[in-house]
DNA sequence: ATGAAAGCGCTAACAA
DNA sequence: TTGTTAGCGCTTTCAT
């Protein structure tokens, strides 16, 4: 391992003094005369040195490091997350180690214990719903954990996210008042993706109740994608000729059904409307931004580490946070 | 720090043998007999008892994180860069451990020198151009090295990438084959991303030897988006009314530029031509898909990690990696 | 096949 | 203000 960056001890003979006077000087302890610090800082300098965080972690039982466990990195809104959390991380001096769960509960389940053997200071999960080993896992941890995305009553530690059966619901509403009343549904990643399954949850109590209909449903078992929003409107809307208005699960494929609707010169909203969830940047850059609800990504992210944080502080930050959703107005509607 | 998981030696109590014998048989040494082994998992089992990485990786020198470190999260390029790297390493057991500079040199600086305090087995860092520290740094350290996404003949240990500026010639050229002569170029992030102006000096240099001409050029110092080509390209078209064909900085700006002709009604690529570089998925997805260079992402995050991972088992992998690029005929040209 | 001793590089706790 | 001692949890090396 040898870092070319020797050794504290090493400094310490350089300088003149013991182990934890350099200690002390490389952790910003204030009983250290000016000369004393003076004299270690230049052999610092001289030497190169870098501390070993390792042995400082392990002797000190107090890692800088933070598990984040993501379900993919090619959707967006995850590395936006990841962004926020980084963010916050960055000015307290820890450091996020990321793990790609490619929405397998058994790779999630590998990689919490993974993340585990590297003690890690606090853990940020996505979802609520995981592996009996990985609640396990993460129950019997002392570090805190945040499961972010979606809000649960019973977090397993702690939860920030937002309430999906709303947004749902709040799509709804706003198609219902557009006086819109035959809908259809186009969901992806129906196994894993269970918030997408919240909001059509609540978006079709909506429409029930409010007098509308779902004449027809397409759902598709693969990752969201533009391509694959594109590929499969087409056969949605044969499916029914009389759709007024399509709920999708994510901007990601409501993007490219708006794409063959443009490719195609189907007029949109008059000939059919579209709404999704996401906010996502590109869905407000096409010619006809999207109608949407905006997830508050960087902001869950930036909750989510800095409740990890107060509780490392010794605060004692709430159970659940509900980081709101905001409607989007576009033109699809 | 103590996970409710216990230490070795507990293990080494439950199932009374040494600590040497429980280390053997979770580190998969042979040498072991089966009635110990046996006691020995039954012991971790019961105990639920996760190894500490960190000690293993003090004791043996021997870590198994890898310091990953890009300039954005936003920009999907990276996150699939990642997914590459982080699907390689997996197999090997080693974990990525991801910093992001936010394209600046100085948090890049900042964010080696934190990871190196980590001793990773390796580092994968985005880019060849570096602040003097970071190569200071990143040259005394034993960990392989991989400089990843361009092209350099002196790598600080190896490189793997592509030739930026032979795919700025290769769509200069297509586009000259195609007939066009008069051209435009719009490009973001001009500081920060070096690669994008290699692309525009092989580009600029085929179309002035082939008889073509730069007409107009606008560039912009954020980061690129989709919001942002839509918005510039209406300026750029104004600068000249003769542009034929525009080169764009990625794809990111290109689909925005595509976009607000799409919105505006103008032809393409009959009023005018769009090319650039990326060949994200979102560029074919869109009604007309975007002529451009597609950028080996995920090919190059696998490379990269296997570059590193070779080194650590001893061989000898060559310095520079030449990922290639594929040349894609889209519509907008 | 198994164990004992020593130590990785650092910090906590206690002394001086 | 500075230093000493002990040990974090594991692996290496050398015995047996």
């Amino acid at each position: 391992m040898s870092t070319g960056s020797g050794t504290l001890s090493e400094v310490a003979a350089t300088a003149r003094v013991s182990e934890m006077t350099v200690s002390r000087v490389l952790r910003g302890k204030t009983n250290v005369s000016q000369k004393t610090r003076a004299r270690v800082l230049e052999a610092v300098q001289s030497l190169g040195y870098v501390p070993n965080r390792m042995a400082a972690a392990l002797a000190s039982a107090k890692s800088m490091q933070l598990a984040v466990i993501i379900p993919s990195l090619r959707n967006i809104v995850f590395p936006e997350l990841l962004a926020g959390i980084t963010d916050t991380l960055e000015g307290a001096g820890y450091q996020a180690v990321i793990g790609v769960s490619e929405y397998s509960l058994k790779r999630e389940a590998k990689l919490v214990a993974a993340m585990i053997s590297w003690r890690p200071a606090g853990i940020i999960i996505t979802n609520a719903y995981h592996h009996p080993d990985v609640v396990n896992l993460l129950t019997a941890s002392p570090a805190p954990i945040v499961e972010v995305m979606e809000l649960t009553r019973n977090p397993i530690d702690m939860c920030v996210g937002l309430n999906h059966r709303k947004a749902g619901a709040a799509t709804a509403t706003r198609l219902l008042k557009k006086g819109y009343r035959r809908f259809a549904y186009l969901g992806c990643d129906l196994e894993a993706d269970k918030a997408a399954g919240k909001r059509f949850k609540g978006f079709l109590e909506t429409i029930t109740q409010g007098g509308g209909e779902l004449v027809a449903k397409s759902t598709v078992d693969e990752p969201s994608s533009v391509a694959l929003g594109r590929r499969h409107f087409a056969d949605l809307l044969a499916q029914s000729p009389r759709i007024e208005a399509v709920y999708l699960s994510n901007d990601a494929v409501a993007s490219g059904a708006l794409m063959y609707c443009l490719a195609e010169g189907i007029p949109v909203p008059e000939k059919i409307a579209i709404a999704s969830f996401s906010g996502l940047e590109i869905g407000q850059a096409m010619p006809l931004p999207l109608t949407t609800v905006r997830s508050p990504r960087y902001k869950m992210g930036c909750l989510s580490a800095q409740r990890v944080l107060d509780r490392l502080n010794g605060k004692k930050p709430p159970r659940v946070t509900d980081a709101g959703f905001e409607l989007i107005e576009g033109a699809t509607t």
